[in-house]
DNA sequence: TGGATAACCAAGCAAGCGCTAGGGCGAATG
DNA sequence: CATTCGCCCTAGCGCTTGCTTGGTTATCCA
């Protein structure tokens, strides 16, 4: 499953590579960019990478891969309640955007530039990742801490999470914990 | 204010480019593929637009000022309930982003790769329209309809709003009303 | 000690990019 | 009737792009 970050090289260029990718976009990131951020010569890219494309394979694989590892450990470490599970789940989601900012911002906005091939290759980590939420709300509508069509719930929630990318100032007052716990409280209010 | 499209040929440019843009996205947009689909050359492109970046400019303030627009004509053939000012905010919203389906969307999408000086010309537009969900979600908040903080409200809900374009499916059952209701009813649920 | 291997470099190619120069042509305008 | 003007074309320039080729080291293990 996993063949595509064998070696530690090849792991931290991914990581140098997901940074640039948040920054400038990946159409907009030159090979020439990437090769000097990782301290060598455009061509020396193809030796760890086949091409541009399983560069970006490699950094969404990483990010939806730390995505779906952190929201498990999230979920295994609170209590049952579905409040406490749904708050862990968006505070999950808003570390893997904000403390690793990279892989997994580019793995949300970038999707849509993996070829048709690779992206049928990861399709299987965003659903086992997305599941997890399911479950979570499924959980809390039954609960009935919340209201609606479950799919939809799930999909308004991961759209407020996942546009905070666009606004959110890490230097502000506020924590990714304290707008998780916003966003929580703002869907189950009574 | 609205130097920019001026002749009617431009401002029909101006809309195929945006389909274009929301098809490909920006970068992958060649000034070939958007002459081809207007039917002329690549250079007489030129003659309507400077540059390229102008026609991302175009675009947006195109997408900016319907949006605008749609959504100062929705608050006026409602009644003054925040509940259903809310609700025509969000219809108008999704209106612009399904319907219209192309220049907001490039507005709210591509805002990044637009240069400094066109950005700052612009945002004035954002900024107005912004000002409508934050001074309609303020009511709601003074009503008791939802609850939180008027910054954090505005930008979840519009996050939720717009993340809709990466997996809203225009021939499925759901319409653009529905969404925007039942997002309106999950916020608002006691 | 010798051969494999991983990591890199120098040089550059073919294709595609945004954009320009200069001219043609029919419709509108004086 | 002459001139302007809006709209378009042909041709191609200069540059950047992703990627290839062929070769050089340093390291490691048999």
């Amino acid at each position: 499953m996993n063949v595509m970050n064998a070696s530690p090289r090849r792991k931290e260029l991914t990581r140098l590579a997901a940074q640039l990718f948040v920054q400038e976009g990946f159409d907009r990131t030159t090979v020439r960019m990437l090769a000097q951020e990782m301290g060598i010569k455009s061509g020396s890219l193809f030796h760890h990478f086949k091409d541009k494309q399983e560069i970006l394979a490699a950094v969404i694989e990483e990010g939806t891969h730390n995505a779906l590892v952190i929201a498990r450990r999230a979920l295994d470490n609170c209590d049952e309640h579905p409040e406490a599970r749904l708050r862990a789940m968006a505070r999950a989601h808003l570390e893997t955007l904000f403390t690793d900012r990279n892989a997994h911002v580019v793995a949300l906005f970038e999707w849509r530039r993996l070829a048709s091939d690779a992206s049928a290759h990861l399709s299987h980590l965003r659903d086992a990742y997305e599941a997890l939420w399911v479950q979570v709300i499924d959980d809390a509508l039954e609960a009935g801490l919340i209201h609606g069509d479950c799919f939809l719930v799930s999909r308004f929630i991961l759209g407020a999470l996942n546009w905070t990318v666009r606004w959110y100032d890490p230097g502000g007052p506020r924590t990714p914990d304290d707008l998780a716990d916003e966003l929580v409280a703002m869907i189950t209010a009574r």
